[in-house]
RNA sequence: GGGGGGAUAGCGAAGUGGUCAAACGCGGCAGACUGUAAAUCUGUUCCUUCGGGUUCAAAGGUUCAAAUCCUUUUCCCCCCA
């Protein structure tokens, strides 16, 4: 096996705090370079993300990639073989392993629906015997739609495989909880992620001796909604030999700052925390303001290939601009506003039956709604530098989900 | 000139006497999407004052009942001269 490129150096640094706020600016130094926070990890759960290269990652300064070790699990001996993640994706920056507990929720409670953040409609956890996906004290038997297989993925098995692919940071097992999970399954629920965090730290410590140096481990708070689950699993992390801390769950958008809130003020402050899953602009903001440090979510690739465009006065459904010739965001610096792809055409791409014309589409589209998200934490890094992310803050939420200018 | 096949909603295509305003696909429209079972999913798509009204190339006919059967006409495709 080739050797890893880097010892550990993982270490973080806060620049600026937001006054009176949990949040801050800072940097995370990695083996494979700096992040500078607040900062969106670009999600390439494959090792790669969906229709956008890595040099074009680059040309947005994406500064980091989420991958996850559910998704390359029968990959990971090949990945270690070929010097690990980076040298394997091609990615050679900052990089995040899941632990596959997302995989809890989306092939078990929550098969076939939508991790929803509102309550419009009664949420409902899928009938156990449909589950593809069940959880014992070991860890979670499910099965892989992919391969028709039946597999099993406990803290043991994830931190070996996460091991094996050698990001940056790995996270521990955990098991996310549904919108419909009651208090009592939550506090049972939330007690075994608690024994797999354990486990995980001892699993991964094994490694790491294996390796001679310390690979990065994330702790992943659960509790759902509740105040007393978070603040006292919060505590219990907090004393454990964590690097960072995975800020996990699914949330009701009016919650989110509140259990941000509760988890942040029970953590160390000089540990980075990163906010699972998240990344539509006003989580990012109150996700920041309450102490997240960084971020990752599908949502601006996957809403830019069904056709949502992000803009500073909202976003657009590009289905609405038939021939249109306004640029996609006036004033954006992405590549694709650059080249000066109007909506209109944009649309065309997308609509055409032509899949290479689709595939352009997937691409220009991903890299505007990535860039538009990345340039968002820059300027609220710059903000908190400059002392003004209350004002930064306000005046972007004013245009972005008030303005009537659409 | 002779023989055969076909014409169905914006398009493609099922249906071959009643349960047909007509499956399904595409396109259109509307909505969703947050640690990627997601280049996906959901709803809707003749008109309507929601009682009903007018449809399956056109016109006649048979029948209690026709997109479906018969006759003629128009157009399209194939084969033989």
């Amino acid at each position: 096996m080739k050797e890893y490129k880097n010892n550990n150096k993982f270490y973080f640094e806060i620049t600026k705090k937001i006054p009176g706020k949990l949040g801050r600016a800072g940097i995370i130094h990695t083996p494979h370079g700096d992040i500078k926070t607040p900062a969106f990890m670009t999600v390439g759960t494959r090792g790669e993300v969906k229709f956008v290269s890595m040099e074009e990652l680059k040309e947005i300064t994406a500064q980091a990639m989420l991958s996850n070790g559910y998704h390359l699990r029968n990959k990971a001996d090949e990945i270690a073989q070929n010097g690990g993640l980076a040298e394997w994706s091609g990615w050679n920056g900052p990089s995040l392993t899941d632990s596959g507990g997302f995989q809890v929720m989306s092939l078990g409670s929550g098969l076939g629906k939508v991790v929803s953040m509102k309550r419009e409609q009664e949420i409902v956890n899928t009938d156990p015997k449909e589950r593809l996906a069940h959880v014992t004290e070991d860890g979670v038997e499910f099965f892989d739609p992919f391969t028709n297989q039946k597999d099993f993925i406990g803290p043991e098995e994830s931190m070996q495989i996460q091991c094996k692919i050698g990001a940056d940071i790995h996270m521990a097992y955990d098991e996310l909880t549904s919108l419909a999970d009651s208090y009592e399954y939550n506090v049972e629920a939330l007690a075994r992620t608690e024994r797999w965090a354990k486990r995980s730290i001892e699993e991964h410590k094994k490694h790491c001796d294996d390796l001679g140096y310390h690979q990065s481990l994330y702790g992943v708070l659960q509790g759902g909604r509740w105040e007393d689950l978070r603040r006292s699993t919060a505590k219990k992390f907090a004393k454990m030999e964590f690097d960072g801390y995975g800020l996990g769950g699914a949330f009701l958008k009016e919650s989110l700052g509140d259990i941000l809130k509760w988890c942040c003020e029970e953590l160390p402050e000089d540990k980075p925390r990163h906010l699972l899953g998240l990344s539509h602009p006003d989580d990012i903001l109150i996700g920041t303001e309450m102490g997240a440090d960084t971020f990752d979510c599908v949502a601006p690739t996957r809403e830019a290939r069904h056709g949502r465009i992000y803009t500073k006065r909202g976003n657009i459904k590009l289905n609405k601009f038939k021939d249109s010739d306004e640029l996609l965001d006036e004033g954006c610096d992405c590549p694709t506003c650059q080249s000066g792809w109007t909506r209109g055409d944009l649309r065309k791409l997308w609509k055409s039956p032509n899949i290479e014309d689709k595939k352009k589409y997937y691409t220009l589209s991903s890299i505007h709604n990535l860039r538009f998200i990345i340039r968002l934490t820059e300027e609220i890094r710059a903000s908190i530098l400059d002392g003004n992310f209350e004002t930064y803050k306000e005046t972007f939420l004013e245009n972005y989900y008030h303005s009537k200018l659409k």
